[in-house]
DNA sequence: AGCAGATGGATCC
DNA sequence: TGGATCCCCTCTGC
């Protein structure tokens, strides 16, 4: 399928909607009718009407209001499960989420309109607001001009979107998957953690060879990364306050770091990691937990540790050479999580971090000290992910809970301010894993970005939760990814580093998303395998597709379909866009 | 099938 | 600073 934009698919669900609103407001009025609730059904299709613009429909009801029908004052009259009051309903209608009119924006945060009618929801570009125009460059700007960019192309190539699901592990986690990682050669091993703490190791081309390590954690792992050295061994950052190192190959685990050798001493002593990185100039491990604190630790140190042993605090390797050695670095506001890290991938004295406090921060890997950050880059909200984009290094995006991601040009450049907030809808529910916008490894325009959408769209009728690819050097959204059988929200995506090949998370299950113009000419023949775990583990094999699947789409019509009977439905003639 | 629970963040007081 | 309360598209297990 080629790229599909905001602008193609929205008018579909204007449709969608104008049909839904209409038919379940007529019959409700039967309905109510016949309960003898006239007047106040009436009263509630002018207010829908006149929230969806139809002014023909509010003198429709006009009429009928003339027509006269006694008013009632006691009803059992449904009022707004928002905003608690009566005259219109919040919630699903059909497969569209109507907003409560009350409230401000979902998406884009501002009163005034809802969801529906949010302009950075029918704006092509997303919800941009432009970069400040800058005439001012500091000298590091003029050596970013001269070194790096003649790397980088200055014609920008063609996205290429993984756009269809190749093959999946549904129900692979016994929790929601929390994050994924690409093997740094090996290239069809893909690790994911969970929320119970597990690790996945799944080979995607061989389908069915995966394993599942339950003896890592104990509660959620944040991060994962693989050492740089030895690509055998992946590092895990974890809510049970310890850093893991597996050898892949035994799944045999040794604890790095433990932050809570006490055991459990109540929820404000209980320290649990987040953020984590490897500086491999360095040699070192970068973890931050939840209550501000940056910690460091050898990365080797692994080498001459035995289990069951748990390494204590004093042994941290300190790489600074002028300050104390085993300290913990407060680097956020004291109490809050620090959900990020990230060294730069060209200028190893820079690293990233984000937390809790509203605030990503630039720091020198030289002077880490309290309050000695570069910069400070305010948000509005939480800061999800901060990442530097990876072939050059000196892009900032960030994912705040404010429904924006941010993009600074040039961290060379001036940083008072975003070159881009784009419109997005991520501000999770809090049972979900956060969403972080991950750039493409492999664009070398540094432009390309997914992350998944937390708000639902109408598509025929079902309600799915797109991974949408974004050009985050315009806004534009160039592609919204999405499969009829996967209703659940995809808050973990991972783009492989050198292939095309997306991985997903969504809930316990993980998809493997692969071009499907490559599939259709043949040139990579793939069968498309989904194994389904679970009791009876069976394993199913996608059969052709065919185009007639009206069928479906008539089941899922008009319902929301994030039911257990809908999800189990991941059959392989279904498993087919509708659009 | 229906419901509780998970332990998240914003906001108000 | 801390407790109470609310919440909007979850998901699972009992």
């Amino acid at each position: 399928m080629a790229p599909q934009t905001r602008r193609l698919a929205f008018p579909k669900v204007v449709i969608e909607r104008d049909s839904d609103t209409e038919q379940s407001s007529s019959d409700d009025e039967g309905q109510k009718e016949e309960e003898g609730e006239g007047p106040l059904s009436e009263s509630e299709s002018e207010e829908e009407g006149k929230e969806n613009g139809f002014e023909e429909k509010s003198e429709e009801n006009f009429d009928a209001k003339k027509k006269g029908k006694a008013p009632i004052t006691i009803s059992l009259k449904k009022v707004c499960k928002v905003c608690k009051k009566a005259g219109h309903e919040a919630g699903f209608k059909g497969a569209t989420y109507i907003d409560c009119p009350m409230k401000p924006c979902f998406l884009c945060k501002m009163p005034g309109h809802t969801t529906m009618s949010c302009p950075h929801r029918v704006a092509i570009e997303h919800g941009v607001t432009p970069a400040p125009h800058r005439n001012t460059r500091n000298a590091l700007e003029y050596v970013f001009e001269r070194q790096l960019r003649p790397r980088m192309p200055l014609i920008k190539p063609a996205y290429v979107i993984p756009d269809e699901v190749n093959c999946a592990v549904i129900r692979y986690h016994s929790r929601r998957v929390t994050c994924l990682e690409f093997h740094p050669t090996t290239n069809n091993i893909l690790l994911s953690g969970d929320k119970k703490g597990h690790v996945g190791v799944w080979d995607f081309c061989k389908v069915s060879e995966k394993m599942v390590y339950g003896n890592i954690h104990s509660c959620i792992v944040n991060n994962m990364r693989f050492n740089p050295t030895n690509d055998g061994a992946v590092y895990a950052a974890s809510s049970d306050g310890t850093i893991s190192c597996t050898d892949l190959e035994t799944g045999i685990a040794l604890s790095l770091m433990n932050l809570n050798p006490d055991g459990w001493q109540g929820p404000n002593k209980w320290r649990m990691l987040y953020g984590m990185d490897i500086n491999q100039e360095k040699g070192v491990v970068l973890v931050a937990d939840n209550f501000g604190f940056l910690y460091l630790s050898g990365k080797d140190q692994i080498l001459f540790f035995r289990p069951p042993q748990q390494i204590a605090l004093s042994i941290w390797v300190d790489i600074r050479t002028n300050s104390k050695s085993g300290e913990a670095i407060l680097i956020h506001k004291k109490g809050s999580k620090v959900v990020g890290l990230h060294c730069n991938p060209i200028q190893p004295e820079l690293l990233l971090s984000c937390g809790n406090d509203h605030f990503a921060r630039i720091w020198d890997m030289r002077r880490l000290e309290a309050g000695s950050s570069l910069y400070n880059l305010p948000h509005k909200r939480v800061v999800n992910s901060a990442y530097f984009s990876p072939l050059s290094g000196s892009k900032i995006l960030t994912t705040s809970q404010d429904n924006r991601l941010r993009i600074w040009d040039s961290i060379f450049g001036n940083l008072e301010s975003p070159s881009r907030e784009i419109v997005h809808s991520h501000d999770f529910n809090r049972h979900l894993t956060p969403f972080r916008a991950e750039w493409d490894p492999k664009d070398p325009s540094e432009s390309l970005a997914v992350v998944g959408r937390y708000i639902s769209e109408n598509y025929n009728g079902a309600a799915l939760h797109p991974i949408d690819f974004i050009d985050v050097s315009t806004g534009q959204l160039v592609a919204e990814v999405m499969d009829p059988n996967i209703t659940t929200i995809s808050p973990v995506n991972k783009l492989h580093p050198r292939d095309d090949v997306l991985a997903s998370g969504s809930s316990r299950s993980i998809f493997i998303w692969r071009p499907k113009a490559k599939s259709e000419v043949g040139e990579q023949k793939d069968e498309r395998k989904i194994i389904v775990c679970g009791r009876a583990e069976k394993k199913q094999k996608f059969g052709d597709q065919s185009d007639d699947s009206d069928d479906d789409t008539c089941k899922m019509k008009g319902k929301n379909i994030k039911s257990k009977k809908s999800r189990s439905k991941l059959t392989p003639n279904n498993l087919k866009r509708k659009r």
